[in-house]
DNA sequence: GCCGGATTTTGAACAGCGTTCACGACAGGA
DNA sequence: TCCTGTCGTGAACGCTGTTCAAAATCCGGC
């Protein structure tokens, strides 16, 4: 086995004890001795594949990421690219199940859900990430495109982007005791409301634009 | 000097010198040797007046809630106490001056603002600062009272919680460079935006309801 | 004023962390 | 067999929050 054979399997055991172990403890319980000793190298031998800790943790953001892309992949929209011309009422309720799926996956992926927004970088994100998280905004931007068919591409995304960061504060600190905790269908509940009434609201909005600029 | 006297001083000047490092560095930047140091005590002195760090942080992060009070209070809002009758439409305009008045105070005291989600609790926080949480929200289940006259007082306060997060999860990610970094008038035009169809979403809402069930 | 028990303050020591790097093991050509 | 360059190693470094035996201080009784 070649050395940079070796190198690549030592690097998916190391993603998969670090995976395990905040699935397991949360990013706290990440440990590089654990590490080391869950995977059966030397201590030194991590920062041979990884710059340091933080890297590691990106990588199995990245799967993360991954893994939940392919729970939002399996959601139902009516506004998927082949359909046909929803109406803006499916366009909210496709918003609202992309919203709850978000919540579904929060709830059944805790540890890894918060080791997203937990770790705090030491730099920008590298490109693999941020071209990552592109690709799921498509999801949110194909509804908004129905609701607001007057905004430009960069304005829809930026939108997106806003609507996303509003249900996230719901499930974040829904779900955080420091605030509230909500038991999961009051949460649902919750989240129902604020997405249903921002979609109804935007497309008010886009009818008043519409009407005051021709 | 009595005993009490001077640990009371102590307590004080330990905020103080952990408001300040917060200030400057960040919760990253609070080390107890500085503190010591800063204080010019010993260091196991400050582990008899805090049980341990947490505790400091927590009087640090009550210190910011009672800033951010003073923040909001100065903020003008047609549904304070005494007004006369509102409409929707003045309500609505309340929530987005609230909703920007957290954005500026988020921007003007950076570390301070992030040092409150940042830290994570070990266990439930203290009464004492559930208790200022729950006199802030006050503020915004005003407005929501006007918007959906309809809910109860428990409902009204946990819609009302519902809307600061959407609120913060903007604000939060919008300054957040992992997501993305919005200039501030983008990210202020983005709260004014969400809040603006949120509240219009929830009139609208709450008139379908009056309607469905008169 | 001085003593002795109680109380308070102290900072060296401890356990743990991420990260480094001089060293030894090892492979392959001479 | 020896030499050389590459690679993996884990003890060591510097840092962290927290503890606790010991020192210093206080204070009522003689």
């Amino acid at each position: 086995m070649s050395t940079e054979e070796r190198r690549e399997q030592l690097r998916a055991a190391l993603i998969d004890a670090a995976e395990a172990a905040i699935v397991q403890g949360g990013l706290g319980a990440l440990k590089a001795r654990d590490l080391a000793r869950e995977v059966g190298c030397a201590l030194g031998a991590i920062y041979t594949v990884f710059p340091d800790l933080d890297a590691l943790i990106l990588s199995v953001n990245l799967r993360t990421l991954h893994l939940f892309e392919r729970a939002i992949t399996a959601v139902r929209t009516a506004t998927a690219e082949g359909g046909g011309a929803p109406g803006p009422e499916a366009a909210i309720g496709d918003l609202v199940r992309l919203a709850v799926s978000y919540q579904r996956f929060a709830i059944e992926n805790p540890t890894r859900w918060r080791a997203l927004f937990q770790h705090r970088m030491a730099a920008m994100p590298p490109d693999w990430y941020m071209r990552e998280q592109v690709r799921l905004f498509r999801h949110i931007e194909a509804p908004l495109a129905v609701l607001r068919p007057d905004l430009a591409g960069a304005e829809r995304a930026l939108l997106a982007r806003t609507l996303f960061s509003a249900t996230h504060g719901i499930v974040s600190l829904g779900l955080d005791e420091k605030l509230m905790t909500l038991s999961e269908p009051v949460l649902r509940g919750q989240i129902e409301t604020a997405v249903t009434a921002l979609g109804r609201g935007l497309t008010a909005n886009a009818a008043t634009h519409s009407e005051e600029t021709p």
